[in-house]
DNA sequence: TCCAGAAACTTGAACGATCCAATCCTGCCT
DNA sequence: AGGCAGGATTGGATCGTTCAAGTTTCTGGA
């Protein structure tokens, strides 16, 4: 067995202190040419690896984040965080840090698990997904200087707080100018009830895009829960109603329950959903699409600058989504 | 700001010295109970929590599990590997670890990881998903005597190393019985071309369960690569070649292009996936389901057996998948 | 040649926990 | 009352790194 490799050993090894070492490591300016060649040579022949611990133990940062691993509900959006956080592992990782992950059934059980992170591996950041009006989480962290990022706007915006969103507006603005350039006028949208800023913000993208077509939306939409059930109970309802030729919904789950729910209708509605889940690639369902490795590297560059000792409020990023093009619209 | 509470903090609250402290928290029992009671309440008053950093220092354990998070390949499977490192990050918890992630793109860079992982933070054990014939991964670790299980079964058997795996024979043969107590007897078979031991298995499950019954499965099954489009070409090749009234799959994507290739067909042709990833729900698809939450829970008790220092080599777990019944069988 | 000042490098201390060995109690027996 | 055994408690050393302060070496101008 191999003796452990410290330090002292590399110093020992290319005849320097240990704090030349660490010099070299952490400050590489300070240390003349000839010197620094000599100790990164001894750190290659040894294959010295900094102790992430005894660093710590020093600076109190971990270079670790934290982000959440909820579980699966409704199974189909769940990719979405799947994506992320793979995002975020890579980016994360070529950022010198590493990504922890938590759990928490609810919101008191998620701050007091930020307690115990913070406190037993005294944690850099978090990377917070989703939020909701009044978050009480991005308060208990505020509150405590803890560094983090928001995937989704704060919502309240009461306190700024770093954070990268998608532009929800945006795309479901772009779904519906694409349907109206396809020479439909009776575009319906399918959302989520009043209240919640991401289902707002989706409904708005369309209500406007129909209205500087000169559209009027009234009467074209209707809310429910997430689900496929509630989508197809929606879509009779609409066809009934208003019979709108194409229908935009705030999410894949939707839109699937829309699609069976115009089965055999001809000519056929188009149906556009929203996250371009694998469910919509899969069934040809175009969508949405979010650019979640895009999303997770923002984060993380935020995080870096405010860890990185930027003492500004960094700007806060908005990113655009694109449209992935299947055969429903 | 509070000041840091350390073990030496709650000492002086306690009365006690700091050793006490340590073993209040490390060997409860040598504690006479009025001076523990004290501790502990000085602990609680305190808010003290041990410093992770500190005391992998000493002890060279960091309670810390490293567990790879894949890109999502074909989004269809992706899911899969998300609710089980959703188990696995609960499980862990309760049992005082925590999971970090990882990323590679190949092997080499998978192992050269390991080195960093183990060098830098300590890691106390990997949990690898997915093995195949011949892992270098297995081989790397094993070599070094890093505590590690796999969420799969080593398809070599040539050295054995505690793993978790799901009976994946008996989901397809479970599959096939059901069909053949509908009454169906040309049952097919689509699924991943020979070598993969994950796929031969599957496959052997259903051509047992066949053979069981009585059912010559000879010319009834097909091998691809996964895939929607290579499920329904090589549905549309089965039902021309041996009008099959049902067929099971390797995979719910394979699974989902039979539909396909079967839409309009009456009487239908029943269909039964594999992994009843959220695509089979949100199509009815009936399929094999794992049970990945469980499967993650074994795995972290297989590795804290492991570390708590049972020397003797874990039994592997094999768990029995269920099917999940939806309307295509 | 000498010296000031900067640059390069070295040394001792500290982070917070655990381990080890030595000391202090406490209760019990004679 | 004195002595003893055993468990409970204590102080000091230690893990590997970085910080702060000290010492040596180098450089250039008078």
């Amino acid at each position: 067995m191999a003796e452990k490799v410290t330090i002292a050993t590399v110093a020992r090894h290319a005849r320097v202190s240990r704090q030349t070492v660490s010099n070299v490591l952490n400050a590489p300016h300070i240390v003349r040419q000839e010197t620094r060649q000599r100790v990164e040579d001894a750190i290659n022949a040894l294959g010295y690896r900094a102790n992430q611990a005894a660093r710590q133990m020093r600076t109190g940062r971990s270079r670790l984040i934290a982000a959440r691993i909820d579980p699966t509900r409704d199974g189909i959006n769940g990719s979405v965080l799947d994506r992320f956080l793979h995002g975020l592992t890579e980016t994360a990782d070529a950022a010198g840090y590493r990504v922890l992950l938590y759990t928490a059934t609810d919101d008191d059980r998620e701050i007091a698990t930020y307690g115990d992170l913070l406190g037993t591996y005294e944690l850099d950041a978090f990377v917070l997904v989703g939020t909701k009006y009044g978050d009480p989480r991005t308060e208990w962290l505020a509150d405590r200087d803890v560094p983090f990022v928001t995937f989704g706007r704060p919502w309240d915006a009461l306190d700024a707080h770093p954070w990268v969103d998608v532009d929800g507006a945006a795309g479901t603005a772009q779904a519906t100018r694409r349907l109206l350039d396809a020479g439909h006028r009776r575009i319906a949208f399918i959302g989520w009830p009043e209240g919640s800023g991401v289902g707002d913000d989706r409904r708005a993208g369309w209500r406007d895009a129909l209205r500087a077509a000169g559209v009027d939306p009234t009467g074209l939409h209707r809310e429910t829960e997430d689900g496929i059930a509630e989508g197809e109970r929606l879509m009779r309802d609409l066809l009934l109603a208003v019979a709108p030729s194409a229908v935009v919904c705030a999410s894949d789950s939707l839109a699937l329950g829309a699609l069976q729910a115009i089965r055999g209708i001809d000519p056929p509605v188009a149906v556009i959903g929203f996250d371009d889940t694998p469910v919509a690639a899969a069934v040809g369902l175009t969508s949405v699409s979010q650019p979640l490795g895009d999303a997770a590297a923002r984060c993380v560059d935020l995080l870096t600058g405010v860890l990185d000792g930027d003492h500004e409020t960094p700007t806060p990023v908005l990113l655009q989504p694109s449209l992935a093009l299947r055969h429903t619209a």
